[in-house]
DNA sequence: ACAGTACATGCAGAAACGTGCAAGAACAGG
DNA sequence: CCTGTTCTTGCACGTTTCTGCATGTACTGT
């Protein structure tokens, strides 16, 4: 048994039987109540139960929900999603990306916020069904199967019948000349066709992303509101980008 | 053993049974943990997995339920979704419905047969994206979360410029007098939007739908050029459908 | 107040981990 | 066909992490 497997045991029964005995769990699972009790702990330390005298009791189901999906994101990307996420306004109305950065943020979106989330990526989509305030629209379109989203033209023309507060964009490359960059053609037309319906746009960069350019051009500095890393804020390249009045929010 | 075999195998080990011990899987292909630990962290680096102390668990947990889900999926659709599949002819269009039924049908696609596949379903299109040969076209709109697919008047526009050779629509009821029916109206607009762009429609209907009747028509039989069911083919209500004229494509 | 249970902490053995290294296979170029 | 290069794989090593036990403390119910 897999420590983090009895970690989602103990969730899964906090969620199905509201409660958790340290006693009756260790002799179940034929562990001793030593680890019960230290996983109880750190999962009380993320907030993801409440301990009692006993065993555990779970907190509020909204933040559970939320919580619990931060817990299994994966660790390198997870800052971004989060510092991201943290961007969306309640009631605003968001335009997402495709790619994992993206979907990663999808899944960090707080279960109590209330939002509309545009996008052309059917696995992002897939992954806000069960977002149980989240409303969805998709955009449609010939499906880039190796990025997996929508593009083409008529992505490109299902984008100009929305807007929106905020633009999240993944790209494969940010440097501070080359500007953002892709590695397609058309997915590159589609993240500036999605960016010019949004009043703000800001980019997911996780920090190998940064200071590399890939061959088209996504859009050019000035058309950016800000930038999302978890690249060092010293690092010389984003030095370089914050000198050309971009907004770098760090992760952490 | 090739190393993307091994790849491939420790995927499928995620998806069947939710975890992957580095130990276990060492000791089962013969090979050293090191070259195991190496796989899983490669697989989490590209977001493929979560690394844990130990092994591996997916990355998504909602994932898991979904593809366990489907590994465990009722014989009777199983067989429905390959005759279903079978209807396809090669560089043929397909119009393909949401819900599990549809989703079952796109999995059953042979992995050979190159066409093109419409989906207003965003969880079809998802499972669609790994198949080496068929084309995807993505119908966008408002997203209705509870049956997972774009609908409203945004996704009937887009389904009004394609055109295909065969829709296959999942319903909730099939009965002879009271037709086609679905629980949702705008599903069910949804669905007859989706049937007037082919030149024929099949209803894939499990045999716990056949003699039922939700609240909202979708078509007429006239519309329908025939039915895949599991049932009986000597069931009463499957006769009754078959003097009606429709052609009922048995599934074993 | 007292007994019984739950708890935190420290500790030690075991298991898992990352890294560097070397042997071998696969491959490209001559 | 040979040679140099690159990639993969398994092993060895030192490090980190986990786990159960022991000990002393804190809490709960009677």
């Amino acid at each position: 048994m897999l420590a983090a497997e009895r970690r989602d045991h103990l969730l899964g029964l906090l969620a199905r039987e509201g409660k958790v005995v340290a006693k009756d769990v260790a002799a179940d699972l034929g562990i001793s109540e030593d680890s019960v009790r230290r996983d109880l702990r750190d999962l009380a330390a993320e907030g993801l139960c409440q301990r009692v005298y006993g065993g555990a009791l779970p907190v509020s189901p909204a933040v559970v929900g939320y919580a619990a999906r931060q817990s299994v994101a994966p660790d390198g990307k997870r800052r971004v999603d989060s510092a991201a996420a943290a961007l969306v306004r309640p009631g605003g109305t968001l335009i997402l990306d495709g790619g994992t950065t993206a979907l990663a943020v999808a899944q960090a979106l707080p279960q109590d916020l209330a939002c509309t989330v545009i996008t052309h990526s059917p696995t992002v989509a897939s992954a806000l069904l069960d977002h149980p305030l989240a409303e969805l629209f998709l955009l449609g379109g010939r499906i880039f199967k190796h990025s997996a989203v929508a593009c083409g033209a008529a992505a490109v023309e299902a984008a100009q019948n929305i807007s929106a507060d905020l633009c999240l964009l993944g790209v494969t490359g940010v440097h501070p000349e080359a500007g953002l960059t892709t590695a397609d053609a058309e997915e590159a037309a589609m993240k500036r066709a999605l960016s010019a319906r949004a009043a703000d746009t800001y980019i997911l960069a996780s920090s190998e992303k940064i200071g590399t350019a890939s061959r088209f051009r996504v859009l050019p500095w000035e058309k950016v509101s800000g930038l999302v890393t978890d690249a060092d804020p010293h690092d010389a390249v984003v030095e370089q980008l914050k000198a050309l009045g971009l907004e770098v929010l760090p992760a952490d």
